[in-house]
DNA sequence: CCGTATCCGCGTGGATACTG
DNA sequence: CAGTATCCACGCGGATACGG
């Protein structure tokens, strides 16, 4: 990427949408927070992660992981032994993001059925005859 | 867990996945958690929020909204005075949420540097060739 | 001022087949 | 077992123009 030339950006703010931006890369897609909370209790092998997540393809696995991988969240290693397989576990700050993402994961825990409601209040009250 | 069991019906990791999936249509969004971080002292107006909000366009704004007000994480009030405007406001579930994302917020702002230390890390050695 | 409508590029993620 | 490669559908999000 070429740098940006002038860059007459207000920073205030653009400061939170980079902070919002990193952590949405890391954990906003669709596999990375089951994959992490798999890895919760220790290491855990390409195999098993695959039978754990339910609907993942070997291809997203795979994506999820390497980028995980190269955030520093995970590491992968090798295991030359018969039959070779590899391993996946959370590092440090692997643990401490999955530390993170606990209250808000408790937090739709907690909030499932108001959110169903206020959806169908909103719903009813916005588009009645799409009930057809 | 029960992760021992023979369990023909993996039901266990469905429910997180449905709880993440919940949440991350919340605020996995470009948006979302820009806004309701941006409502956190009391109601704003839709022209604040766009010009607080560096790079959103008024599409992706109204969108945003209407997407956080079905989910009862705000409110929206038409106020017909002169001149007519708009404001929105947390409900009290959504200042719940805001506070179960300042975690992670938080996470982001305190690994942002390790983070891109992991990933020069990572990108130098699986492709040194890239840089020359 | 506060939206809505339309068009469209692009990235994410799914299906499938092939490799070491 | 653990990937890679290829193709493709879909939806998010951006640009722009228009309406109440």
């Amino acid at each position: 990427m070429e740098a940006a030339q002038s860059d007459p950006r207000p920073a205030a703010q653009s400061d939170d949408a980079c902070r919002t931006r990193v952590v949405l890369n890391i954990v906003g897609n669709k596999w990375s927070m089951l994959v992490v909370r798999h890895l919760r209790n220790g290491p855990r092998r390409f195999t098993e992660l695959k039978r754990a997540t339910d609907g993942i393809s070997q291809r997203m696995l795979t994506v999820t992981l390497r980028s995980l991988e190269r955030d520093g969240i995970l590491t992968r290693t090798v295991h030359e032994v018969m039959p070779p397989h590899v391993s996946y576990e959370l590092t440090e700050m692997g643990m401490t993001l999955r530390q993170a993402t606990a209250p808000l994961l408790d937090w739709s825990i907690a909030h499932l059925s108001r959110i169903d409601d206020a959806r169908a209040t909103y719903d009813a009250r916005a588009d009645p005859s799409a009930a057809s």
